[in-house]
RNA sequence: CCCCCUUGAGAUG
């Protein structure tokens, strides 16, 4: 059984599914580990939909268990159901460390530090996981002072801290700084090289990225789909298809939302819709593509159809109320659009953002209503620039 | 033998 499961595990690991599905089910019995392997196997190659469904008749006939918990919690995190990791963390019968490190790296990873913060003071025990998920936490939310007083406390960096840090260059398109931190990495792993090649695919540098894409010393599904990202940002569709249809190991929830999201960037309206209505999992990103795709190119209905088919399923972010918000100016619905910007407030908590200001003064603007746009102005909480 | 931190997918007139 313990071979099995070692097999299953390294199956999963390497991202081949279906190898790691086939053993599964011709092992000849299963334990704690095999049903989590599996469930990782499902979690960590983007079928959250498939983890979840596998979650829910696994704990329906076995005992509740920590490792099992956990990794579900750490799937939905991954796919961005905050809502959904914090109230399993809630029902865990039994936390453990890795536990409390799950939900501490939801909410750092969601921009919650406050929440983030209050449950790191809180813990009985923490590790460096935890201390790079604070970390880390910082970085992204624009909290560099408190990350430097972090980082000021270490004994000694790790690998992970300095991908981290290279990775929060890339983010902000500051591909001189990224490129800096890797060639002073002292050992790099692939993590290293992914970085680097993202902070390149965010900056449309393309020959670069295709430069580092061809010398690094292995792919993974990451690398391969950063590429074909990066291919979709520089509008080089074709190049992008080849990747996905005949480069990739194999195709996953995010690889094909990656060529969805390509098709929509570039206007190919018919190709995105075909893959949305084929691919194996649609989740709120597709779905985040379409809208933005319809709303760009002026197909204000279809626009409006796609963000109730989406709050029906996901709960909606800041960015799925941009694009419905550009879909109202462009088809001057100015009633529309209020609507949506109070709703997003008092219905889904979401703050809004300079960009949904931006886009009520055009939507007013453009509406007649200058006033009223001047009022709006006056009153957000930015300077305007 | 399995779970936690760092890298890939959506918008910005």
């Amino acid at each position: 059984l313990v071979s099995w499961n070692a097999l299953l595990a390294s199956y999963a690991q390497n991202g081949h599914m279906e190898q790691a599905k086939r053993t599964f089910e011709r092992m000849p019995e299963h334990n704690l580990v095999s049903l989590n392997s599996m469930l990782v196997a499902y979690a960590q190659n983007g079928h959250f939909g498939r983890a979840k469904s596998f979650f829910d008749s696994v704990s329906a006939s076995y005992e509740a268990n920590t490792v099992l918990w956990n990794s579900m919690l750490a799937a939905l995190a991954r796919d961005g159901k905050l809502a959904e990791a914090k109230d399993m963390f809630d029902e865990i019968p039994q936390w453990n460390l890795v536990s409390w490190n799950s939900m501490l790296a939801a909410f750092a990873q969601h921009g919650d530090m406050a929440r983030a913060k209050d449950l790191f003071d809180r813990m009985p025990e923490k590790n460096v996981v935890s201390v790079n998920a604070m970390l880390t936490g910082y970085t992204q939310n624009g909290l560099l002072e408190n990350a430097k007083e972090m980082f000021a406390k270490l004994p000694e960096v790790n690998l992970v801290q300095c991908n981290a840090l290279l990775a929060s260059y890339a983010q902000a398109g500051s591909v001189e700084n990224a490129k800096q931190v890797f060639d002073e990495l002292p050992c790099k792993d692939l993590v290293s090289w992914n970085s680097l090649l993202a902070a390149y695919a965010v900056k449309s540098h393309l020959n670069s990225a295709k430069d580092l894409f061809d010398r690094m010393p292995q792919h993974d599904m990451v690398s391969s789909t950063t590429m074909i990202a990066a291919y979709s940002m520089a509008a080089q569709l074709e190049e992008a298809e080849c990747l996905f249809y005949s480069g990739l190991p194999h195709r996953d929830e995010i690889s094909w939302t990656c060529i969805l999201g390509a098709y929509a960037r570039n206007g190919r309206l018919t190709q995105a819709e075909r893959i949305f209505t084929r691919q194996p999992e649609q989740n709120r990103i597709s779905c985040g593509a379409m809208l933005a795709a319809y709303s760009l190119n002026g197909h204000s209905h279809q626009a409006r159809s796609t963000f109730d088919y989406m709050r029906a399923l996901y709960t909606p972010d800041d960015i799925s109320f941009v694009s419905i918000l550009i879909s109202c100016s462009s088809g001057a619905r100015v009633y529309d659009g209020r609507c949506y910007f109070t709703s997003m407030e008092s219905d889904y908590g979401i703050r809004a953002k300079k960009q949904h200001y931006c886009c009520m003064v055009d939507l007013l603007g453009r509406g007649g209503y200058l006033e009223h746009a001047y009022e709006l102005l006056a009153n957000m909480p930015f300077a305007a620039d």
